[in-house]
DNA sequence: AGCATGATTGTAATCGATTACACGTGTAAC
DNA sequence: GTTACACGTGTAATCGATTACAATCATGCT
C-alpha cells in the first residue's frame, strides 16, 4: 500500500495524492475529495520514512532530560507530547542519565533522526553537542538551562518569585529561622534558587547564618541527610525551605524520625509541586512550577522557529506560585521544641 | 554529508560501506578499516529515515503505556530504553491517557513509523486495533495483559505468589482482619490481583469479610476514600493490603488523619514498589513487582522475534516479592483502638 | 478567434540508504 | 591448464514519499 496506488485508484498523479495529504491549498476541492477517498478505502498511510527522506523535515521534535524516573520530568514529557501531537508533530524523549557520555547518544540521536527541533532540559550538554546540533540548522529550546545564545529560544524561571512568596510565607507565620537545603552546587538552577533564597532573606530584614544551609542533591536521601545535619544544631530551625519537593520529602521523613512533628514544630516548604506532594500526609507545601507552562513555551518555541526560519530566539519567562498546604504553620513557642538551647532565647527575639 | 562522499574517501563503493556500517562479515578487514577511518574523518553518520525506507527495518520498538506520569511506568520505560539502546535500538513511548480513542493513535504512530516490535502495556487496544499490527507482521509482547495468542509473546505476573506472601505475613504478625482496597474492577489485572487476595486468604483459613473489600481506582485519592468507608465499620481491619502502592499512600493519608497510626494501630502493604514508597516516612512495606524484569523479559520477546521470524510467541512470568519495611508491625491489643466494637472482642479471637 | 493569465495537474528527479545480482580474482581440485 | 568455487567488491534497482518544473486547462479580455 503506497501512494501510487492512491493514485491509481483516484485517476491522479502521486503529485496531487502528496499535495492533498500536506493540505496544499492548489489541489481543487473535489479532485482532493477524490483523493481522501481513495485513501479511505485503501486504509492508506503514508511512510513516515519516506515523508522524511523526501522532505527533509522528520516533523519529529527531541525532548532531552536527565532522567525520566524524576518525578519532575514525566509531566513535563506528557505536556509537551500532547502538545506536538495536537499540532501533528511526535517527540523522541532521551535521558542523559546525568551523564555527559549518554548526553553526546541523545544527541547522536536527534541528528540520526533529522529532528525539527530539541528542547533541552538538563545542563549536561556540554558547548560543542550544542554546537553540533546548531549548526545541522536545529532551532533549540533551553528550559531552566539559562543557556545564552541569539539564534536559541530560552525558557525561564523566576525563581525569585517563588522563593519570595515562600519566605514571605514563613516570615508572616512568625518564623525567622528558616533553613534551607539546596539543591547540588554543580547544577545551575539550584545555585539560583540558593540566591534566590538569600536574596529574599535580605528582602525579609533577616540575618542569614551559614549553618542554616545545607547541599542537598535535590533527591529524598539528600533532603534526609541534609535534615539530619540541621537537627543535629544547638538552635533549631523553625521552618525549612527545600529546593525541590524530593528533598522536602526526604527533610519531613528526617523529622519524623527525630520525634518531631511536621508543621507543628517545624514548616517545611518544598519546591516544584510533584504530583504526589499534594497527597502525601501531611500535603506538603511547595512553589508550583508548571511543568505545563515550561512544555507549552518550549514547543511553541520551536512551532515557530519552524515556521519562520532565520528568525531569532525568543525568550519565555514561566512564574513560579506558592501553593499553601499542611507543611507550614504558625511558629510554635520555642519552648516547645526538643533541643532548644534556651539561654539563647532572648527577650528580644522572642518580641518579634 | 552522506554514504557517497564516505565512499569516494575510502575509495569504496557505497555497497561496500553499507556492508561495513552494518558490520557484514563479507569485506575484508582493511578495507573495512579504510571504511571506517573515512567515516570518522568525515564525521559521518547514517541518515535513519534513507535505512529504513531502504531496508524495511527501522530499528524502532514501540511501548504503549497507559499514562507516563503513573510513577509506576517511567522505571518501565527508562529500562526498556536501556535494553534497547544497548542493542542498537531506540524506543517511541506512547501514552493511551487510557481512552481507547487514544489508543488508535498509538498504534497509528506505530504502524507509520513502521516499528519492528511493539510492547503493549495497556488494556485500552481493542482487538481490531491489535490485528492491525499483526496483520503488518509487527511481532507484539503483552506486559501483564494476558491475552492469548499464538503468534504474539505475553509477559505474566505471579500475582498469588506476592499476595500470598503478603497475606502470610500479615497473618504471622497476628494479623486476621485484613482489608483489601482493590483497583478499578475494570482492569484484568485489578481483577485478578483481588482474586489472587481471595484465595489467599482462604489458603490462610480465614473466612472473608466482604465488607472489608473495597473498591479503588489505583490513584491516591482512591486509596483515601476506600479507606474512609473502612475505617467507617464497627470492626475496624488491623492491617490493610492495597492493589498498589498508590492507593497504599492514599489509605495511610487517611489512617493518619483519623489519628490512627502506621503501623502501630493499623498495618499497612502495597504492591509495586514504586521508588518513592522506601522514602516515604514510614518506609511502606510493598510487594515489589520489578519494572526491570517486566522490561528486560518484554525487549528479548521481540527481539528474538526480530531474529527467528516465523517463531512462536514465548511466555515469561515473573516473580513479585514481599519487600518488608515500616508499615507493618504486630497486631495490637484491640483496646487501644479507635472505635473499636469491645462487644465483638470475645475470647476465641484473642485467642487466636 | 487568439492570447494572456492563473489555476490545476502531471512528469520525473531526488532524498540516502539497502541489497540482489553481476563481476573479477585467487586458490584448490582434477 | 582448465574448471569450480569462494570471496570481495561494484552496479544499479529499489524503498515511498516530496517537489521543481513542465504541461494543460479554463477563463476573461481584446
Amino acid at each position: 500500500m503506497n501512494i501510487q496506488e492512491v493514485a491509481r485508484r483516484a485517476q491522479v498523479s502521486t503529485a496531487t495524492v502528496s499535495r492533498t495529504i500536506n493540505g496544499s491549498d492548489k489541489v481543487k476541492a473535489n479532485t482532493a475529495e477524490r483523493v481522501r477517498r481513495a485513501i479511505e478505502a485503501l486504509n492508506y498511510f503514508p511512510n513516515t520514512n519516506a515523508r522524511a527522506l523526501g522532505s527533509g523535515r522528520s516533523r519529529l521534535y527531541g525532548l532531552i532530560i536527565s532522567d525520566i524516573t524524576n518525578p519532575f520530568f514525566p509531566e513535563l514529557v506528557k505536556s509537551f507530547e500532547d502538545t506536538a501531537v495536537l499540532h501533528g508533530l511526535e517527540v523522541i524523549v532521551s535521558n542523559t542519565s546525568y551523564k555527559a557520555d549518554r548526553a553526546e547518544l541523545c544527541v547522536q540521536r536527534m541528528l540520526e533522526r533529522k529532528v525539527d527541533g530539541v528542547a533541552i532540559m538538563t545542563s549536561e550538554l556540554e558547548p560543542q553537542l550544542l554546537e553540533r546540533l546548531k549548526s545541522n540548522g536545529i532551532p533549540l529550546v533551553f528550559l531552566d538551562t539559562g543557556t545564552v545564545g541569539e539564534d536559541t529560544s530560552n525558557v525561564l524561571v523566576n525563581y525569585s518569585k517563588g522563593i519570595d512568596e515562600a519566605v514571605d510565607h514563613l516570615v508572616s507565620l512568625g518564623h525567622e529561622r528558616i533553613g534551607f537545603i539546596s539543591g547540588p552546587m554543580t547544577l545551575p538552577s539550584a545555585r539560583t534558587r540558593r540566591e534566590a533564597f538569600l536574596e529574599s532573606l535580605r528582602r525579609a530584614g533577616i540575618s542569614l547564618r551559614k549553618e542554616l544551609i545545607v547541599e542537598g542533591n535535590h533527591r529524598i536521601d539528600g533532603g534526609r541527610m541534609a535534615m539530619e545535619e540541621l537537627l543535629q544544631l544547638t538552635s533549631l530551625p523553625t521552618a525549612i525551605l527545600a529546593s525541590n519537593d524530593l528533598t522536602a520529602i526526604g527533610a519531613i521523613g528526617s523529622i519524623h524520625q527525630h520525634g518531631l512533628r511536621v508543621p507543628q514544630d517545624v514548616s517545611v516548604i518544598g519546591f516544584d509541586d510533584i504530583e504526589i506532594s499534594a497527597a502525601l500526609y501531611p500535603p506538603l507545601t511547595t512553589v508550583r512550577l508548571s511543568r505545563s507552562h515550561i512544555a507549552d513555551r518550549a514547543f511553541h518555541a520551536l512551532f515557530s522557529a519552524n515556521r519562520e526560519p532565520g528568525s531569532r530566539g525568543a525568550e519565555y519567562i514561566v512564574q513560579p506560585e506558592l501553593v499553601v498546604r499542611d507543611t507550614t504553620a504558625v511558629r510554635i513557642k520555642p519552648r516547645a521544641l526538643h533541643r532548644i538551647d534556651k539561654g539563647k532565647m532572648s527577650a528580644k527575639k522572642q518580641a518579634r
